[in-house]
DNA sequence: ATTGTATACGAAATCGATTTAGTTTAGTGA
DNA sequence: TCACTAAACTAAATCGATTTCGTATACAAT
């Protein structure tokens, strides 16, 4: 049934070695030769036993996704367009899910350790704030990129959106608005996405010279319509006001826009709403909500690109440094900020 | 660096049949033995090598899930439910994307065959109709679950919704309430998942002895908000008039809501809506959704078990037979459909 | 005739486990 | 005492590739 290169070498009437060494394209194989052990082969429908090889490559052709939560639109699509990459290459992905646990996370990374996957993506939890299974994989076989949300702590690949930037700019864009009292509804105090979008919506502050207000500052928890729905409400039943609200995602704005609609305010002229996501609820609602949009499958291909760069380099054993990319994303216009 | 059977064998003093025979809990190894291995093992961070193994025990602990369309809350949550269930076994999942394309659906069961798994589940694309690659699967040695949407052709494993009861069931219930002229949005003409479901549609009908107008099912493409839309706007522009609208997700079924809210349509008095997956979306338009709720936590864990029952059972040689398993649908009634 | 040098191929070791087919030792019963 | 059995262990083969080191042949240069 299985066939393996000892049947090709009988049949062909040459050694094993001389098969192994046509496959894999030997400069001490004659031209001739190799055609014909090819030719064989796709006859009778060789195909190279991965695991025996790895014995001796130390190859697996699989790479590991860890994302924080897949159950989501930005990470699902975000895991598609990777997986279309992966494979087109010839590797296979090992898809896992921490849960925005950190401690679900540490025990993927080890799973994918033990499996001796090529290459890691992960994009980190909310939560995590520990490093030490990123630095384990990094003096481990498998080549590490973080992406979306990594840490500043450690030194490895990154693919990052520019978070810092697109928040600074979108909130000056309603600054120059006129808008003053901004509410800003961030995933998380901890992970470095948040931190950096936040540090962007603090620098357009300051360049302005307009104080920001704690209270309207709201870490979420799910993010998701009811949870901005009530985010607002709170914000209303305290008497905080606010002229204009930025959240991590579009369920959040949308949730908090339809509260305030519900009470009575002119949105976009009493406040005006940007989400992020650019997802198609959001222009289902009214109005249509401003989103930042970011694009997935670009940064899907940046992390395969960086991925096999450092494996082309480590095969000519070229000490590879470390790379940042960034990734602009852009605020999608619509009704609920114009 | 990496520590191996060798190395445990030469601390103890003893042959690298023992450890490897320890470790796996043969009957002819003392426990004495046994349990000073397994310390040794523990203490210096033992792994087995799972590639080596599968020379000989041709398990990779590997498990393929090929999935439709990754990037729908449908999918993207059954998967995470599955990974779950996977890694808690001590399996490790790669998860494919076939993105509705059948040629792509091939390729992916190529691929987790060369990779040799030790199981693949799979919910087919709405278009598949050539079953070979499944049955290539059935003879090889990967064993074969499929989920949600199967094919009547192949004979195998099978974890399904009771589509046809459910709408069945769904369809009389708008019937009893004086509705005769009901809408069906179906994902497929080819699809057995839509097939069933349409049965149970065409059943109620014939046991109330109402007749079906065809130009009220319609098949959807996308099955996004604004298809719902369009297909509303199409039906409202024909003339074709309905007092029911079931649809097999909730983004068409809120879709077509809002179309005939704006156009002046009283929601549920003039057509009740239902759709499926009882998603938050649903619940935060107005008037709230009515929708099929599937149980997709239940439906993991019944292709996990079917797996473990099977690898238990070829692991004594049994034969086992195929197994068939419907999980039960239920109806979340809201403002929608009241 | 001798040395040198590509070119093309192969024998055997190797990767890290599992498994087969013994071997040794101690204990049992006649 | 001797044959027999059970328990506990091991040498060596094996899985399916890769890789090291070596050999054979042909041809050119001296």
């Amino acid at each position: 049934m299985k066939i393996t290169i000892k049947d090709i070498a009988k049949a062909l009437e040459i050694s094993t070695t001389t098969v192994s060494k046509a496959m894999n394209d030997y400069s001490d194989i004659g031209s001739e030769t190799k055609k014909k052990v090819k030719e064989y082969a796709e006859k009778i429908g060789y195909e190279p036993n991965i695991h025996a090889s790895f014995l001796r490559t130390k190859k697996t052709k699989l790479i590991g996704i860890v994302v924080p939560n897949l159950n989501t639109n930005f990470y699902s699509e975000l895991v598609a367009s990777l997986i279309v990459r992966i494979t087109k290459n010839g590797y296979l992905p090992i898809v896992l899910n921490s849960s925005e646990s950190e401690q679900v996370e540490g025990e993927n990374l080890e799973r994918l350790m033990r499996q001796k996957v090529d290459g890691i993506f992960i994009s980190l939890t909310k939560n995590t704030t520990n490093t030490d299974y990123l630095t384990k994989v990094m003096s481990s076989s498998s080549s590490l990129i973080t992406f979306s949300n990594t840490s500043k702590v450690i030194t490895c690949n990154k693919v990052v959106f520019n978070d810092r930037a697109i928040i600074k700019r979108v909130t000056e864009y309603l600054i120059n608005k006129g808008n003053s009292k901004i509410a800003f509804i961030r995933k998380s105090l901890i992970s470095q996405n948040s931190i950096n979008q936040f540090i962007g919506f603090r620098e357009a502050h300051e360049v302005n010279k307009i104080s920001i207000d704690n209270q309207r500052i709201v870490v979420s928890k799910q993010g998701t319509l009811s949870e901005g729905y009530h985010i607002a409400k709170e914000l209303f039943n305290s008497g905080i006001q606010i002229d204009g609200f930025i959240s991590y995602n579009d369920p959040l704005a949308n949730g908090a826009m339809m509260f305030y609609k519900e009470n009575g305010s002119n949105i976009p002229n009493d406040i005006r709403f940007i989400g992020q996501e650019n997802s198609e609820i959001g222009t289902f609602f009214s109005p249509e909500l401003s989103s930042i949009k970011q694009n997935l499958s670009l940064m899907a291909e940046k992390i395969m690109h960086l991925f096999l760069e450092e494996q082309a380099e480590l095969k000519q054993k070229k000490i590879s440094s470390f790379k940042r990319e960034e990734i602009e994303a852009e605020l999608i216009e619509r009704a609920s900020s114009i």
